[in-house]
DNA sequence: GCTGATGCGTC
DNA sequence: GTCGGAC
DNA sequence: GTCCGACGACGCATCAGC
């Protein structure tokens, strides 16, 4: 990589000044918006008095499960659990099995036991629901959900978005069972499963416009708004309340079977005029809030429609909800009390469920037929459906590795920097199929079978990758019936034979390619099989998977190959095997678990249990810059009141100017935001200086200027050439292009620096040009007046 | 038919 | 993708 | 350790507006 960034060379000024001026009043602006919130729901009509209990009470909580869990694990360590069912509810939660040693067979639970009972006595006590409970057998009313929402999100505690999750789950299931699919999707804010592929296609500006023609108000003072309260949920509920007295009331709610009809209205529309039909059908939408929570409908279709329901509780957490919800709902059906075994086994039965089979349009029909201690029958990895990925946790030293795989044995493998590619094959002959998503592709038939190809977010890339499927015939050995490996689809220069940078792989089309078409070439590389002949080998340890991946395909050099691995034991072969990954155009390495329990292939059980090595995770290794803050973002959600992000450039000495080269909004602190904020309010101007160097175009403009004051240095992976951002422009390419950074994150303040003596232009070339992927074949001197 | 804005996916 | 905060 | 949500660059696909 490259030379020792200056900024090493310095020495090291601690970070972070002390903050906690203007704290005070954003508290107050803050608090102030809470109390309307509040008040809105004073004079919602059906505020459960009496539901108190059951909602799961804060106080009560707090002072049980927050403060006895913890002790409990560690003190109940080994008891071993007995037999299922009649066990007094106490007993169980004490002498369950904490963690790790015995109960390897079990999935661990989310939380340790104690705090289960008091998730339990949410779930027993006599339901008392926040939202009163609707007809039987009518569909569930979107302002029960919105309250949910309202509860989940005004609490930042696990346990209680939990308890408030369950809660609402179990009411439906006994109101309203037909209805629970839609619920769950709606809570997730999904309206399918990901690889349907089906999109809202709406962004922010389309959603402004939607809540400005809603309350009658104009875009501008919409965008008005947004600075100041930076919630567009919020500011749709507050327009809406302007306008109350003014709107008609229907006479019927929303219902979620409704938002859920609109919402996939809006995703399927095509065509001219689409956008304006959708900002009507939105538009709508939101004129329908007119229960006694409309302010809590409007805030949350908004949120739903952009993407993010903000409640702090997503997927990991629902799967845990309705596994409670749907094992405490079958067991009242038998008339019995749900134990706390109960809840964890379900919640175990569930997460791998979901794991092999990521679709709830699958499994909850299932659950409403099957009880949830069969599931695992009806409910199988198929191939022609994604599974989640394993992920990895990054590391901060190859020490660190070694600290938690001591005594285990573990492999390094080459990180490509490619696309995730989960490739699923069922044979000709196989008495398997796969199955077609609902929205169309059948999966492309291939000289021996039907295939498919989906990415790390379970999306269809089938379309994407025709030619890598027209291959597979020419990988799989004989007398492979199926299977689905996990595999790095990398960009591959078939001239030169070598791997093409992830700049260059992004450049392939995604729609309906065609083989002849394909400019950019991939080689697959496969690391792990998840199936095999018909059976899930996930419960298998990666030894295995390996050595079965090894024997059921063919190498074929630049089409297909196995991914380097090296089963490195000291420090030193690690390091060096590190060293010749990034030499070989990788990101770095792997490290994997061999054998044992926690080498098998179960996301859901832990989804990073693989670590990852980068140069740039390393501390005082990897490209680091210093440079000049001269613009910012008005920040949304949490950060809204504050820049949520910065823009940087570095400088032009020769041209004397300040050169733009990228955003930047991760590697602070909550107060260092809040000291940026205050210290760079100090330097905003109202235009750009005229020796700023930045995109004209309006989208890539920031909400403020700032005079050159402020260096921060910032940690980068990578360095691109850019379309938009200008540094080095000239100096790094032939093309007009600048230079951007890949992964850029506060490392930490540079007041002993002034912007003029932020990296310049020269060097951010250099730092470009010496990279692997650049470099590579016309390596020239090294510049020495890059030094200073 | 072209260009720019917007959405959405990859990392 | 990276990172920090809350649990 | 786990989960969640702030935020990054970039390029294809799609549609509005000309």
């Amino acid at each position: 990589m490259a030379s020792p960034p200056p900024a090493e060379k310095k020495a090291k000024k601690p970070r972070k000044a002390s903050p906690k001026l203007k704290k005070e009043i954003k508290k107050e602006v803050k608090e102030e918006i809470k109390e309307e919130e509040d008040e809105e729901e004073d004079e919602a009509p059906v505020k459960p008095k009496r539901g108190k209990k059951a909602a799961a009470s804060p106080k009560i909580k707090k002072e049980d499960a927050g403060d006895e869990a913890p002790k409990k694990k560690k003190g109940a360590a080994s008891a071993k659990a007995k037999s299922e069912e009649e066990v007094v509810q106490e007993e169980v939660a004490d002498d369950f099995p904490a963690s790790e040693s015995e109960a390897e067979e079990e999935d661990k639970p989310l939380f340790a036991p104690a705090a289960y009972k008091e998730v339990q006595k949410a779930l027993t006590a006599k339901a008392m629901h926040p939202y009163p409970d609707w007809k039987a057998g009518t569909p569930v009313p979107y302002a029960a959900l919105c309250k949910t929402f309202d509860l989940i999100e005004g609490t930042t505690k696990r346990l209680q978005k939990l308890a408030h999750t369950t809660l609402f789950l179990r009411q439906v299931l006994r109101l309203t069972p037909d209805g629970f699919l839609e619920v769950v999707h709606l809570i997730n804010n999904k309206l399918a499963a990901d690889y349907e592929g089906i999109e809202l296609g709406i962004g922010e500006s389309l959603l402004v416009k939607a809540v400005s023609q809603a309350c009658g108000r104009s875009v501008q003072q919409i965008k008005n708004d947004q600075t100041e309260i930076g919630d567009l949920g919020l500011i749709a509920a507050k327009s809406r309340q302007g306008q109350k007295t003014l709107m008609f009331r229907k006479p019927t709610p929303l219902t979620v079977t409704q938002v859920h009809k609109v919402l996939m209205q809006i995703a399927t529309i095509k065509g001219t005029g689409g956008q304006g039909r959708k900002v009507d059908l939105m538009a709508g939408l939101l004129a329908g809030c007119v229960s006694d929570y409309g302010n809590l409908e409007a805030k949350y279709i908004v949120r739903g429609l952009e993407g993010k329901l903000r409640i702090g509780l997503a997927d990991k957490s629902v799967q845990v909800s309705i596994a409670q919800a749907v094992v405490t709902w079958q067991r009242e059906k038998e008339n019995k009390k749900v134990t706390t075994e109960d809840l964890i086994k379900a919640e175990a039965v569930m997460r791998q469920v979901y794991s092999e089979l990521p679709s709830y349009d699958v499994i909850i029909p299932a659950l409403m037929k099957t009880v949830i201690w069969k599931l695992k029958d009806v409910c199988k990895l198929q191939p022609g459906v994604p599974l989640k990925p394993m992920l990895a946790k990054p590391t901060k030293s190859i020490s660190e590795v070694l600290d938690r795989f001591t005594d285990r044995r573990f492999t390094c493998e080459y990180k490509y920097d490619g696309e995730r590619a989960q490739i699923h094959f069922v044979s000709k002959t196989s008495n398997l199929t796969l199955p077609s998503a609902a929205s169309g592709n059948e999966g492309k038939q291939i000289g021996k079978g039907v295939a498919k190809i989906f990415s790390r977010n379970s999306e269809d890339l089938s379309g994407k990758y025709p030619d890598v499927l027209e291959l597979l015939d020419t990988w799989i050995k004989p007398d492979v019936d199926s299977f689905v490996i996990d595999c790095e689809a990398v960009g591959w220069d078939r001239v030169e034979k070598k791997i093409l940078p992830f700049q260059q792989l992004m450049t392939r089309k995604k729609k309906d390619v065609a083989t002849a078409d394909v400019k950019v070439r991939v080689c697959i590389f496969a690391f792990d099989l998840l199936y095999l002949n018909g059976k899930s080998m996930c419960k298998e340890t990666l030894e295995e998977r390996r050595r079965n991946l090894h024997e059921c395909f063919t190498e074929v050099p630049g089409e297909f190959q196995f991914a380097k691995f090296q089963d490195a034991k000291e420090i030193e072969a690690i390091q060096t095997f590190l060293d010749e990954s990034v030499k070989a155009s990788c990101e770095g390495l792997m490290v994997k678990m061999l054998d044992g329990e926690e080498s098998g292939y179960e996301p859901s059980k832990r989804s990073r249990n693989w670590l990852k090595i980068k140069k740039d995770y390393l501390s005082g290794v990897g490209d680091s810059l210093d440079l000049v803050v001269i613009g910012a973002y008005h920040g949304k959600g949490k950060r809204t009141s504050k820049y949520g992000a910065y823009l940087l450039a570095c400088y032009n000495p020769s041209k004397q100017t300040y050169e733009t080269i990228c955003n930047i909004g991760t590697g602070f602190s909550d107060e260092d935001l809040d000291t940026f904020y205050d210290l760079l309010s100090n330097h905003v101007i109202d235009r750009p200086k005229p020796f700023y160097s930045h995109s004209k175009a309006k989208p890539d403009q920031p909400d403020v200027w700032f005079e050159p004051a402020v260096v921060w240095e910032v940690k980068t992976a990578d360095l691109t050439l850019s379309p938009k951002y200008r540094a080095a422009e000239g100096l790094a390419d032939a093309s007009d292009k600048g230079v951007s950074l890949r992964f850029p994150r506060l490392v930490r303040i540079r007041d002993d620096k002034k912007p003029e003596q932020a990296t310049n232009s020269r060097q951010v070339a250099e730092l470009y040009r010496n990279q692997e992927s650049v470099a590579q074949g016309k390596k020239g001197g090294v510049d020495d007046d890059f030094e200073y």
